[in-house]
DNA sequence: TAAGATACAACGAAGTTCGGACTATTCAAT
DNA sequence: ATTGAATAGTCCGAACTTCGTTGTATCTTA
């Protein structure tokens, strides 16, 4: 198969760019000190893998463990996380949502769920699928 | 036209989530300290923009000029980046980039269009064409 | 020509990242 | 059983980044 001609790389770059700084999404709670950028992260991660430990969370973050352990004192400081001991492996953590945490997960899901909406909502029905089909096969079919 | 589904939905957050994870570009020059994600931001808008000020770069990054300023203060201390007063307005300042700015700026737009080419590899022809002009329809023609 | 708006920079407080050192456990191999 | 090595996490502190406040020229305009 032949490569991409130069005029389809710089344009898909120029949309990316565009695209990064028009989708900077808001964060759910305002008013409140906005979360860092890696706290929100790892708090979407253990929505979806409650009991998980800081290093799985590291490892999947791709951040070093000592920055994986500030996050998630902050994020237990404000009442969103849960850590605890658990009886299998006692120097290991569990880690879970609090019901703040839940509810603050669920508000960024939602947010997330709109601003997808609202991309979509630019395109036909049939391109839709089309979209997806293609990002998703340059995200999971790459060496 | 009717929404998308909540399983379109679904598939782009997933995807778009993989994808920023996956695609979290290296820094060019390797060894030195890499540059924070604002400095590079600034190094490339103003590779496009010779001549600019300060307030014009905070202004479409969408950040304080303060914030602005210690930016272009690293940029300058690295030696990429040259702040010259010019006539017309005495107050301003015009941002042009060094020499090794510029070879930092042309390593940077390098990594992404390589970056862009393994992303297309993954399509066929047509699709590329058709995936290009969709990501635009939709990064251009929101509200 | 004085009052106000502009373009920036200096300073400093608050926060984030991450290497190094340290503790508590568990595992593995005598 | 015992001990030496690996593991899970945390604590500490240095180096950075962000951004509000304050201050300084330099236009602008009434």
């Amino acid at each position: 198969m032949s490569d991409p001609t130069e005029d389809q790389l710089a344009a898909l770059g120029t949309a990316f760019d565009t695209f990064a700084r028009r989708y900077k999404l808001a964060d759910a709670r305002r008013s409140e000190r906005p979360l860092a950028e890696l706290d929100k992260a790892v708090l979407l991660y253990v929505a979806d893998h409650a009991g998980c430990g800081p290093t799985d969370v590291a490892r999947f973050l791709a951040v070093p463990t000592t920055t994986l352990s500030s996050a998630t004192d902050r994020l237990v400081k404000r009442g969103l996380l849960k850590r605890e001991r658990i009886e299998a492996d006692r120097r290991a953590v569990a880690l879970s949502l609090s019901e703040a945490g839940t509810a603050y997960a669920q508000g960024q899901v939602e947010t997330y769920r709109q601003m997808y909406m609202l991309m979509l909502s630019r395109l036909s029905a049939e391109e839709r699928d089309r979209f997806i089909a293609m990002i998703t096969k340059i995200v999971y079919n790459d060496d």
